[in-house]
RNA sequence: GGCUGGGUGGCAGAGUGGUCAUGCAGCGGCCUGCAAAGCCGUGGACGCCGGUUCGAUUCCGACCCCAGCCUCCA
């Protein structure tokens, strides 16, 4: 079954068929970095990891693109607010988006643009685009002129003149056109910029997609992904500004766009308070268990996310690691069978995919024979492979708990004089040590081959 | 108001014109000193109203409700 994803520009689910299967070249919309990623942040990150996973299953040279936004104004109200230089900002969020979405699994891109690196490109850009009549220069600033663009509104599904009769913020005087947007503002000297020939300034929040994707991509992509709210304005701009400056070629044949987490059912923002910060996540739970929480659903729909929902991600890795454990004298290939394959190539049906896991969790509880033992354990790494999960030893997995450190000696301890309770029948005295060991967050397995614990 | 996408069992969440989703939770067993883990079994669902059909949760139409976007936003 070829991929299929579900294309915003045309509103259907499609085969996928990239430019060119020697080289499939995929963008996914960064952070800006002027505070720590949140988990609706991480959500757009573990998606498009997923299907740069995917992707790499079917095409040997996947080029993946994910850009760090480090000019901004948001970063610039940052380094006010915190009395420090404007890189400072953007280092060290950009080293803890870093920090954090690893512990979430997600991939590195294969190129990581910085703004910051193509403001030669973006000026060159801009001045394409003034002299093919798509933009024009006013009062230090650069503006695309919408009507330019005859396709402008396609992707989000609205005409330009409700755009208009819908526009709600106060429009520039130098603006010919409402719906006009800026891709050059000027910069005062206390604010970063750079010589361009409308004076010293720095660019527009759109324009940098453009450029970075031009630069490192070429002038039409296979897929491009962000969140869902970006469909409007951001990557309307972006289409609109690449489409002109390249002369009407084709920007991006696959739009991909990922729905928003919300907390309970309220969107998570500043004013209500309830922005969850990965970093904080990740004190309490595991990475793997907020990564799973992430794709238990599809990633067009929104989420509502809850401890619960983390709980029982977390359930459902302890049984797979449980399975993972016991397989543990099996040598095998990790290698997805084919009916996880046929869900995650089904636009990304990631609950699906998940259970036909969970399934292969238990056969493999099943199996007894060589033969089954090893093929479910090469599904099980295979299929965890491609989520992105599934990556930890089975003893650490169950050895780990967020925030705490073990006192592993303690515990051998107490099982220790347990077992010597046992022997003697003294089941009082056991099950007291037991109960000791409950407070402390481990649970007890009594088996064959002996006494194994694993902390809840 | 305009544009998107939704409404499935206690919870999360797939899918399908007529037979199992899956996980957690529940219930009954096996196992266990008792547990836990694992295994076996089991109850419970498709917003409302019409239509198409031998048959609709699944297709069509109306309605109700919900979320997001339309302004910086993943």
């Amino acid at each position: 079954m070829p991929l299929q994803l579900h294309n915003s520009l045309t509103r259907r689910k499609e085969p996928f068929v990239p430019g060119s299967p020697d080289r499939v070249t995929m963008y996914a919309c960064g952070p800006t970095v002027y505070n720590p990623p949140h988990i609706g942040n991480a959500r757009a990150a573990v998606v498009y990891d997923v299907l740069y996973r995917v992707l790499k299953r079917h095409y040997a040279n996947v080029v993946y693109a994910r850009n760090i936004t480090d000019v901004d104004d948001k970063i610039n109200q940052a380094a006010i607010d915190q009395g420090v230089p404007i890189s400072t900002i953007s280092a060290r969020y950009t080293e803890v988006y870093h920090r954090d979405m690893a512990a979430l699994g997600v991939l590195p891109p294969v190129i990581e643009p910085r703004a910051t690196d193509h403001i030669d490109t973006i000026i060159v850009m801009i001045e394409k685009l003034i002299s093919r009549g798509c933009a024009y220069p006013a009062e230090g600033h650069v503006l695309f002129h919408v009507p330019s663009f005859a396709e402008y509104g396609r992707l989000s599904g609205r005409s330009q003149e409700e755009m208009i009769a819908g526009a709600r913020v106060e429009v520039a005087p130098f603006k010919r056109d409402p719906s006009d947007f800026v891709l050059w503002k000027p910069s005062p000297p206390e604010l970063p910029g750079w010589d361009s020939p409308w004076g010293r300034g720095r660019p527009g929040w759109h324009i940098e997609c453009s450029a970075m994707i031009e630069r490192h991509l070429g002038e039409t992509i296979d897929i491009h992904g962000g969140g869902n709210d970006l469909k409007f304005p951001h990557h309307e701009n972006e289409i609109a500004q690449s489409t002109c400056a390249h002369g009407g070629t084709t920007y991006c044949r696959y739009w991909v766009h990922n729905g928003f987490v919300e907390i309970g059912d309220e969107k998570m923002s500043k004013s209500l308070g309830n922005v969850l910060l990965v970093q904080n996540l990740l004190t309490r739970f595991p990475g793997e268990a907020l990564r799973l929480a992430l794709i238990k659903g599809r990633y067009r729909e929104p989420i509502s996310w809850s401890d619960d929902l983390v709980q029982q991600a977390k359930a459902q890795l302890d049984r797979m690691y449980g399975a993972l454990e016991k397989l543990a004298d099996v040598v095998a290939e990790p290698m997805p069978d084919a009916e996880f394959q046929n869900a995650m190539d089904d636009d990304l049906n990631t609950p699906l995919a998940i259970s036909v896991l969970m399934q292969t969790v238990t056969e493999a509880n099943n199996a007894t024979d060589e033969e089954a033992r090893r093929r479910a354990k090469a599904a099980l790494l295979g299929g965890a492979r491609e989520l992105g999960i599934l990556d930890l030893a089975p003893a650490a997995w169950f050895s780990t708990v967020p925030g705490q450190t073990l006192d592993v000696a303690r515990i051998d301890a107490l099982i220790a004089a347990r077992n010597a309770a046992r022997a003697a029948k003294d089941w009082n005295a056991a099950d007291g040590y037991r109960r000791e060991l409950a407070a402390m967050g481990v649970q007890i397995q009594d088996g064959p081959d002996g006494t194994k614990w694993r902390v809840e």
